[in-house]
Parts: C-alpha cells; sequence; structure tokens
DNA sequence: GGATGAAAACTTACACCGCTAGTTTAAGGG
DNA sequence: CCCTTAAACTAGCGGTGTAAGTTTTCATCC
C-alpha cells in the first residue's frame, strides 16, 4: 500500500493509541510493531510522524501531564492551591501508572510539563516564598507524588502469607494488596497533609513575618 | 569453551557487575549479552545462575537496598529513626539512581526490601501508632525517598535558556542543573522536615494521648 | 494543466534483544 | 570408576528499534 488517499495515522491518533496499550499491558509491551498493528499499519509507517519511540513516549507522557489542573494556583491561597495540585497530579498519574517511570524523569521539553512547573513555582513565589525555597518545594511536592503514583504502594506486596513468615512484623501484608485503594489513598493523603503541615509551619515562622506591610497599598 | 576447572562466574560477581554496567550506561543499556561479555563470557552462560534477567535485576535491586541502614529503630525513637532512616534509603537510592525505578516497584520477592519494611512497621508500631496508620506512615516516606532518586528534579530540566523563554517564570530553570546536587538536596530537607513536622503534630493530637499511663509498668 | 516535490504508506534488512535447546567437558559423590 | 550435575559453549527463534529505498498520492507552482 502506497500514499493512500486519506492518510491512515496522525499524531493524536497514535499517541491515543500509544497510551491504551501502555495501561493494558505496561510500558514494556509497547513496540512499535504492536503499536503500528493496533493503528491498523506496519510498523516503520509510524516514522512518518514521529522520528523515534521516544518521542512517541513524550508525547504520551504530556498528554497525561495535560491533564494536571493548573488553574488552581489561581484561585486559591498557596497552601491550599498546592493541595488541590498535588491531587489533581496524582489522579492523573494514577490513571496511567505504567507512564509514570517514564514521565518521572523530569520535564524534558514536554510543553505541558513545563507549563507545570511553571505555574507552580510562580505562584510559590508570588506568595512570598525566596526563589530557591519555591524550587524546592515543588521539588519536594513533585517528589512525593511521582512517588505515590510509581508503584502502588499496597500492589509491592506479594498475596502470599508465607512469604512473610520469617518477618514478626508483616504477618498481615498479604492482605495489603486487598486493600490497595484504601492504602494508596490513605497514605498519599497522610503524607501530603503532613508535608503541607510542615511547610505551613515554616512559612509562619520565616516568610509571613517579612510579608507584614510590604504588600500592595 | 566447556565447564571450566575454576568456574567464570558467579552470582556476586553477576550482580556486582550489572550494577556498575547500570551505574554507567542507565537501566535500558544493560543486556546479558553485554553484561556477559564485560564478565568474560558468552551471553547465555548467565542462565546457569539466574534464571532470567529481571532475576538479575531483582538481586541487583537487593544488593542496593541491603545497604540502608535500619539499625536505626532500635536506637532512636521513632521521628529521629525515621528522619535517619529515610537519609540512608535516599542515599542508597541517589549512589544508583539508574535503578530506582525498577526497585520503586516494591519490595515483591527481595529479602533487603522486606526487612526494611518490617523494621519500618515493626518501630511504629511499638511507638503506638495504630496499625493502618504505621502503613501508611511507611508509604508515605517510601513515596517521598523513592519520588526524591526517581530523577534529580534538577537534572529534569534541560541546559537550554531558549526552551523557557515562553514560561514566565521558568527564566533560570536552566541554571537548575548546574546547582543539581544543592537543588536536590535542599529540596528532600525541606520536604522531610516538613513531613516528619507534620507527622509528630498528629502523633501528639492523636496517639499521644492514649499511651500515657499505659507503658510497661 | 502538466511538472515537481513532499508526504505517507509500503517492503526489506540490519544489528541487537531475551531466552531455549542441545553439546561438551570438568567436578564431585556413591 | 561411573554417573550425575554444573558451567561453559554454539546455534537459533522470534521479537525489537529504525534505516533505506520504493510506490503512489496530494499540493503547489509555472
Amino acid at each position: 500500500m502506497p500514499r493512500p488517499r486519506q492518510a491512515l495515522l496522525n499524531r493524536d491518533r497514535i499517541v491515543e493509541t500509544a497510551l491504551a496499550l501502555i495501561d493494558a499491558d505496561g510500558l514494556g509491551a509497547l513496540s512499535t510493531r504492536r503499536l503500528a498493528a493496533a493503528l491498523g499499519v506496519q510498523g516503520p509507517s509510524l516514522y512518518n510522524h514521529f522520528a523515534t519511540k521516544d518521542e512517541i513516549l513524550d508525547a504520551v507522557a504530556d498528554s497525561v501531564t495535560a491533564s494536571v489542573d493548573v488553574s488552581v494556583f489561581d484561585r486559591y491561597d498557596w497552601v491550599e492551591a498546592l493541595r488541590r495540585w498535588a491531587r489533581s497530579y496524582r489522579e492523573a498519574l494514577a490513571a496511567h501508572p505504567n507512564i509514570v517511570p517514564y514521565l518521572a524523569q523530569g520535564p524534558g521539553r514536554r510543553p505541558a510539563a513545563l507549563a507545570m512547573a511553571d505555574a507552580v513555582y510562580g505562584a510559590l513565589v508570588r506568595a512570598g516564598w525566596p526563589p530557591a525555597r519555591a524550587t524546592h518545594i515543588g521539588a519536594a511536592l513533585r517528589y512525593f507524588v511521582a512517588g505515590s503514583a510509581l508503584g502502588s504502594f499496597a500492589r509491592g506486596f506479594v498475596e502470599d502469607p508465607e512469604l512473610y513468615a520469617a518477618h514478626p512484623h508483616l504477618n498481615q501484608a498479604h492482605r495489603l494488596r486487598g486493600h490497595q485503594h484504601s492504602v494508596d489513598e490513605g497514605a498519599f493523603t497522610l503524607g501530603l497533609d503532613a508535608l503541607l503541615h510542615g511547610l505551613a509551619a515554616e512559612y509562619a515562622r520565616t516568610v509571613a513575618p517579612l510579608e507584614r506591610g510590604s504588600g500592595p497599598g
């Protein structure tokens, strides 16, 4: 089949299908030939639309990042905005956990990831945090969110009671998988609350005193 | 070459060499053939010592986990123990960042990872945290540590000023790579302090009141 | 409106991948 | 001493990313 009258592929369709395959079978199971087959096409045809497989993965990763709500930074104070952003970020990643190891390498050159970094950093500086501190806070939150989405904590444990016999405190660990959602959710909420609580305390101690009277007016 | 008089391979040598290759060239660059070549041997010979490549990676991951200091849980109160454990954990991972995506999938059946989970969970329960809460705390800390080691935050940004021109707050982002260590370290310290501060606050509110008078005596 | 060049599919092919099967020889136990 | 097991080998299978070159169609310009 030479050039068809109606193009069979376009970047969006490739990205959508790739994400679906990654969700279904994992990052390792995505090959150019399998992806092409799912699109009704031969493997090398993809290279008319993307230069490398990594470029496809970049586009997939950015499509996930794009679904994170960063508008919260315009509508809430920095603590509440961070809380809502972190939740939205985690939801976006948890919906596609298999792409997280790739995505977590950093924003690189992905536009949605850069826009998100910009929004977070900007909001923190606007709130009065010194630039270096704002960077640290953004990084710390990203650490936590990425870690929480990277692999389910609960799914990391095997459903085999015998395995835990030698470990005195893990005798219930084989049940974790059954409570995966509540474990992962509870850990995330606890950690996020603790992090924000701690950050608010530092803000009150180091930033707020300087802010008083330095506002507009 | 048939069975040699002196065995050329053993599991430890394979694991060491694999870790060195992963450190040097990344997880993706480790192939059985390359690993074998580095050991002066043909690819399939590895399968006399490990059943699959994943089994090799499991052993590599566990050798990294094994260097985490969990003795702190016997020597310090829970807050200080968590702080020191998290630092030791992060140091271990940050020394071999390329294996982290694999390792972060959870303990699975790896003995050192299980021993670590046991120590953390046991110490928290001993301190009076309810079991479910202890699980959450261990998970939250692991999220944060794994996220921080997964990819350097600073290294996630490209050293190309033009890329950030469109983002009003990122005009200094291209300098992040140059301050990688201080950025990553600062973010980790800030986040860890905030997390522990928040946890201590919740402990004082919910656990400590019950502990009073319920100790051995 | 016919020539021209780019675009989008194709086929073929290369080097590499994880791993299996079968072979050879040495080591070690009865 | 024999026999099993172990540890290296070679050969090879099906799969991978992607480069190269082919064919045909579409869009554009004189």
